[in-house]
DNA sequence: CCGTCCAGCATGAACGTTAATGTCCGAGCA
DNA sequence: TGCTCGGACATTAACGTTCATGCTGGACGG
């Protein structure tokens, strides 16, 4: 099955074996026309025999065409960007691509060295979630004709294809649900980086907050810093929520409600109100992000908004490959998918804010 | 900076514009020897000038290495092979190697395709994480020359190299934790797969409670099915081992403790538990699996079985490194790495079965 | 019987790089 | 002066494919 020297069989040991060409054997195997039926079977039983396996860098090399997708992510301990990963392998792997990965760790660094390595691989195109530092490793990336789609947080100067959750629309309905539910001061909580879907959820949030005409007062903007080491990437972290949140519980006035950012920092608070004896939701209600899968068993359950993680790592692929493809889709640029609200026990009953909003019944509005 | 046609600059395109060959091209940029300086600074110039980027097909053809490590995982969304991808990649990259990822779902046949992609792909090694339902592909990987390690769950007919966490200790530490904080019953929740890290995990319970002189009734091993579906793969299901801890809270007598074989099951189990009015660990300990981020938050924060991922995965990623060199390495063959026990509160205080314990003080052994 | 045509295969070149030799020329030395 | 030696570059081949084109023989029609 193998030969000499640990080398494998090419398509010139098959053609020797038979005394036929080397064109005639690749063209045998690769099931195109102008070989009689006869010899294909002699060259696929022989190739057979001997475990040929093809060695795609020689067909990249005149193909021009590596059938690989490079995919930048930040961090894959974060459970969104897991279930992005194995959805857009699925999806790769299902038209025989394979998946070129880079992590980058919200480093720009990491990110321009990402950029140049899939340069080099040639990979047919890329699908990338920026660090939002700087757009010039993609620009250069889509100079030299690699078909790349921005994923989750977009780099609009560069007019590449995106999709991404809708988090203004996200920031907005897990406000408004609060708002719903009576609350009328509210708090956000937000991981301390500077990308577009934390800003575009801060400016969902403000969007809710206008449209009740509930104010927005200092300090309603509550930032988590983020905890990087120099080893592998990191989840996120309920403790650093937790010290923030403590922080936020010795100030004078409660909120009725906090908006987390993701639903990591939800464990953080929850520990965090618990500790000063405040019940959710009677006495604080929290909406998380990111519907995690722990998220549902809390006690009690997170309200939370779901991302679409799956589709939109589908949508993503599809778009790359119909990029690669090269016929101009009817799809939109940008995509946004709408995620949803998923109501549970963290914003339930009637909660102090909704109480209190009865009790003010008499008063005029 | 780039050719008409869309095509990248090559060696020939800037010996071209030096009037020089393209070896000597080739050889100033890649800093070998027998190049006048000057020669070396001009080429650099225009290289960096015309903004090439090497093709690493053409490189990989000829050096035979393609500098790439293929990585097999079964599922991104486990928590703790998400951490191994953070780590192996990061290793990966500081030695110039880039990552080829494939997910397997736990599926033999993708399996098996994987295989055969890292094998015309050419990678220089893999990093496996198996299925265990066949040693077949990977057999073969190893036969045409590809080093191969493998990954959190042996193949020992293979004979390859093996870094995994120790999950025999792991179940044996979790066992004796409950038995000597007083539990005498100790029951295990595990996924229903057919892999060794379950059943080492099982056997460590076993080794504990056989040293303790306690008895293992039948129905002590409870399986929690694995729910799958054709898309990608997905995350624990905390419903899954709620489904199935209900039905076990049924039973006429019950348990001092539950071992359960990954955090995502004792979500189930806390909320199984707090439906029937149970509380942990009064009334029942819970000891988890992986700690994973949010477990310490939980409520009560739950006692779990620390992962040694990083660690795990730096050593594979060096494992690989060295086969690659082909340095026969001082390191043992198989090598497994402790995974500590975090004591938090759901096995904190005087639970009821040290309480029945201290009762029964008087009677003997 | 001869020319045509086409299926079936062979030949040669190309992809972009590295590795193994070849060649030239000037310096150094007897 | 003639010879050697070695630095600096050129030339050629090779990696394993695919693509474009060339060749051959037999079937077929006039």
């Amino acid at each position: 099955m193998r030969r000499a020297g640990g080398r494998r069989h090419t398509l010139r040991d098959i053609a020797a074996a038979l005394n036929l060409s080397v064109n005639t054997v690749s063209r045998a195997l690769s099931g195109k026309d102008g070989i009689g039926e006869k010899t294909r079977a002699l060259v696929r039983a022989e190739a057979e025999r001997v475990g040929y396996v093809p060695n795609s860098m020689a067909r990249s090399l005149v193909t021009g065409s590596a059938m690989t997708f490079g995919l930048v992510i930040t961090n894959p301990s974060n459970p969104f960007y897991a279930q992005l990963i194995s959805s857009i392998e699925l999806r790769a792997r299902a038209h025989d691509y394979s998946l070129l990965l880079t992590v980058t760790d919200e480093s720009a660094e990491n990110e321009a060295r990402a950029a140049e390595s899939l340069l080099r691989s040639s990979v047919s195109g890329a699908i990338v979630v920026p660090v939002q530092a700087s757009a010039d490793p993609w620009r250069r990336l889509g100079a030299v004709g690699v078909p790349t789609v921005l994923l989750n947080r977009d780099l609009p100067d560069l007019g590449y294809r995106f999709v991404g959750t809708d988090n203004e629309l996200g920031g907005y309905r897990a406000t408004a649900h609060a708002i719903s539910r009576g609350a009328r001061s509210i708090v956000v909580l937000e991981e301390d980086l500077p990308i577009t879907t934390i800003a575009d959820r801060i400016a969902g949030y403000r969007r809710a907050m206008t449209e009740a005409g509930l104010a927005m007062p200092r300090g309603s903007i509550i930032r988590v810093p983020t905890r990087r080491h120099d080893q592998a990437a990191l989840p996120w972290q309920p403790q650093q929520a937790y010290q923030v949140a403590r922080r936020m519980l010795r100030r004078a006035r409660l909120p009725d409600a906090v908006v987390v950012g993701n639903d990591y920092f939800a464990l953080g608070l929850y520990r965090a109100l618990a500790e000063h004896g405040l019940k959710v939701p009677d006495d604080l209600m929290v909406i998380g992000f990111g519907d995690h899968p722990f998220s549902a068993f809390l006690s009690p359950s997170l309200t939370t908004v779901r991302l679409p993680a799956e589709e939109v790592g589908e949508i993503a692929a599809d778009l790359l490959l119909e990029e690669i493809a090269g016929g101009r889709s009817a799809r939109p640029l940008k995509q946004l998918i709408a995620p949803t609200l998923v109501e549970r026990d963290s914003t339930a009953g009637a909660s102090r804010a909704e109480r209190r909003g009865q009790a003010g019944d008499a008063s005029p509005a």
